[in-house]
DNA sequence: CCAGTATACTTAACATGTTAAGTTATTTCA
DNA sequence: TGAAATAACTTAACATGTTAAGTATACTGG
C-alpha cells in the first residue's frame, strides 16, 4: 500500500482549481455574447495586434494550432475575423478583426474588465500582485528548454 | 481604440501558463503507460479511497460528470477498475481498482513523485509553498457560492 | 400510497486539447 | 539549381470540457 501524494497537495491540482474559480466568473457572460474563453483570447489578441499571422496568434493566444485552425474557421464564417494571404511568404495566413470583431470587443472587454476588478477585490490587491509574481517565475523557471 | 488589459496581465492566463509548464512535465510519462492526465487522477482517487461512488469521485478528481462517464467507461474496458452497484442505492456505481489498476499505481505512482520532487527543487521549497497557499486561498475567496 | 420533486448518473451535441501525419510553400546547401 | 530539409499551417483521430436534456431510482409531503 504505497502512500501518494494526496491532491490536496498537487499543485497541479491547485492551480486547476483557482483556475477554475476565476473563470467561472467569466464563462457565462462571454456565453451570452456566444463566446467560449477561447474563441474570445483570439479575439483580444488579434485586436492587441491589429493584425497577426497564425503563429503568432497561436503563441500569443496560448492555443495549439489545431485548435486555433478550428477556431479562425468558427470566426471567419461569423465574419469577426477576416483572413488574408500573406504576400511575402504564401504559407502565411494573416487575420484581423472585421467591424463585427470590433463590436464584439466594445462590448465584451468592459464586462470582462468588470469581472476582473470583482476578482482582484475579493482577493485582496497585495496578494493577488503576489500570486502574479510568484506565477510568472514558477512558469519561467519550470518550463522546459 | 480600447485599451485592453494584455495577457501578461490576465491572472487566468497566468494559471494556465504556470499549470502547462507543469503539466509538460508528466504527460510524456503518462502517455508511456497509456494514461492521460484525467484518467491517472481518477486511478489515484479510487486508491485513495478503496472503494467510491461516481459522484464522490468527480468531486475529488475534479472532473465534471460527463468527462468521468466516459473516463470510466475505458478504465472498465481496460479491466483497470471494477464496477458494482450499491444496493441500498440502486441509482449508485461503486468503483475499486483491479490488479491491474493496483499495478500502475505502483509503477507510476514513484515516477510521478520524482518529476514533483525535480518541480519542487527547480522552483525552491519555499516559494513553492508560498504560492501552495496562495492559490488555496484564491480558490477558497475567490469560488462563487 | 402516490404524485411531484430531487438525486445520480448517462447521452447528446458541440468545442477544445493532444499527438501524429499530411500538404504546400520556403530555405539550404551540395 | 535542384534535391533535401524546414516551416507554416491543416487534417485526422481520439480524449476531455461544457452545457442541456434524458432516464431511472429514491425521497417527500399530502
Amino acid at each position: 500500500m504505497i502512500p501518494i501524494r494526496g491532491f490536496n497537495q498537487s499543485l497541479p491540482m491547485m492551480l486547476l482549481k483557482a483556475r477554475e474559480a476565476a473563470m467561472s466568473r467569466f464563462r457565462p457572460m462571454l456565453r451570452k455574447h456566444n463566446l467560449t474563453e477561447q474563441r474570445w483570447r483570439v479575439i483580444r489578441v488579434i485586436y492587441e495586434h491589429n493584425h497577426i499571422d497564425a503563429g503568432e496568434l497561436a503563441e500569443k493566444s496560448f492555443l495549439l494550432s489545431p485548435s486555433l485552425t478550428r477556431i479562425l474557421r468558427y470566426l471567419e464564417s461569423e465574419k469577426i475575423v477576416l483572413r488574408s494571404g500573406d504576400i511575402k511568404d504564401q504559407r502565411r495566413s494573416v487575420f484581423r478583426l472585421t467591424d463585427k470583431g470590433k463590436e464584439i470587443i466594445n462590448k465584451v472587454a468592459p464586462e470582462t474588465e468588470s469581472i476582473y476588478s470583482d476578482i482582484e477585490r475579493i482577493f485582496g490587491s497585495k496578494e493577488f500582485s503576489k500570486i502574479f509574481n510568484l506565477l510568472e517565475k514558477f512558469s519561467c523557471k519550470v518550463n522546459k528548454q
